[in-house]
DNA sequence: CAGATTCATGCAAATTCCTGCATAAAGTTG
DNA sequence: CAACTTTATGCAGGAATTTGCATGAATCTG
């Protein structure tokens, strides 16, 4: 049995209210054999600490970070459109496409129709939306959809993809440097774009220059096993990628 | 247990106004177990910080600038809300849920917040986005999306579905008659439809009236696999489903 | 205008919160 | 080992919040 002090209950507590559910004082007090007094001063040091918002009976999770779909559709129109054309371009005719999430892929999707039999995969159910608008054919990845992520994830998301060969996974990036290679803030999603490139002859990363340098969370993919960057960075951000063999295209910005 | 605190209630109540519902005091106090005083002053509280317009018998969505992204919504804001409304009384607690896509379930969604651990099951993009906006947990069925329909589809679907045990199925119509049953135009979606059901312990049918009496090209389950129809329906169009034994929860028209 | 419903206000009961204090266990120091 | 400090816990009493009810006013309906 766990020993009951401070730290066991509000460890617990705070993992309730990380997943989402309330916290009533009394039930908890009970479920400890505890007075409700030093489940109230355990609430109070989970306040303290940002893990909780109090309330009166208990706790609840704090309030959730703004929704991610504004953002999303804001950045999508600030996505350069010379990325937009040289990533069209490089993609070509290449029947059988997987594509990732995030504002910079999903502008793609317009300029990606008209090609016969062409089939796009996906764990983006925006991009997923994006395609049928355009009458391209979509297969859609099944999954846990993370609550401020874009893209489904999870053990059998990865089975499927690894059942898939395309032609070209076209990734987004939250970071990309020259030591620490293609990165990503969330390790689900990580995991998700590595069986992407796994399933995939080619595999393309498209990316505003604000994120060349940068490093996120969780290693992707190392340089060398990313066929091409298209990016909107200029000479002297890309030089150093340059050096240690990566193949960067850069477009010129308006 | 939910905490029955202003706090939550305001919370929740203010999330129906958001997604464009009318609040009938009598019926909420009757839906929280509180008197009705409560809610009025909940409804007060809503009314000072700008969140609600207070009107007799409850109150009504602040009146809010014409929205680009509005036009998607439209087909969702057309559905009657005595349907959404009773819909979500009916699904109660229930914490897995599996829905269907279209406009009649998609315009659940908002109201399917709030609720500690639920999981929304979905093979519909859309609707696992409006989950995600409302920070509901969600598992995206994935497979091929059609394209005319609006929920992933194939045999990798249908064995997923197979996989889960969830508690209610939320199903949307395309034609509901007397002896063909519920019905839907596209072979493959009538599928899933039926998995979608055989996964569930229990099955809800909710469409608009204009789906009565009609029916679609693929049979997809008889009457009596369903256990409850909502619709909008007067009891004219409802009787001969009664006389076979059908149960319809029927909701005036405003 | 009469009846019914809903609203506003005040009030009492119940619950919960806050503060201070006493006790006990664990750790620290000389 | 003894004395002290720190920490955790439970309890009591007063303050604050919330709730349901009663009363009369206001509003809607036919």
């Amino acid at each position: 049995m766990n020993l009951n002090i401070p730290d066991t209950r509000q460890r617990l507590l705070a993992q309730r209210l990380d997943a989402g559910s309330q916290i009533v004082a009394t039930d908890v007090a009970q479920e400890f054999d505890v007075s409700l007094d030093t489940i109230r001063r355990d609430i109070l040091a989970l306040e303290a600490k940002g893990l909780a918002r109090r309330v009166r009976g208990g706790a609840m999770p704090i309030a959730r970070p703004a929704d991610p779909l504004h953002a999303r559709l804001d950045a999508a129109d600030s996505v350069s459109p010379a990325i937009i054309r040289t990533a069209v371009q490089e993609i070509g005719d290449a029947p059988t496409l997987l594509m990732d999430g995030g504002a910079t892929t999903l502008s793609l999707v317009p300029l990606l129709a008209g090609v016969t039999n062409r089939l796009v995969i996906t764990p983006s159910p925006w991009a997923a939306i994006a395609c049928q608008e355009h009458a391209i054919a979509v297969f859609l990845i099944g999954g846990t959809l993370s609550a401020r992520g874009g893209i489904a994830v999870g053990d059998l998301a990865l089975l499927r993809a690894g059942e898939i060969a395309a032609d070209i996974a076209i990734l987004g990036a939250c970071g990309i440097d020259t030591k620490f290679g293609l990165s990503t803030d969330d390790h689900a999603e990580a995991q998700m774009k590595q069986a992407m490139h796994a399933a995939a002859a080619r595999t393309i990363v498209v990316t505003g220059a604000q994120k060349i340098g940068r490093r996120a969370r969780h290693h992707t993919l190392p340089l060398g096993q990313i066929d091409a960057v298209i990016t909107d960075a200029d000479h002297t951000m890309t030089a150093p990628f340059l050096e240690k063999g990566a193949t960067f295209i850069s477009v010129e910005t308006v």
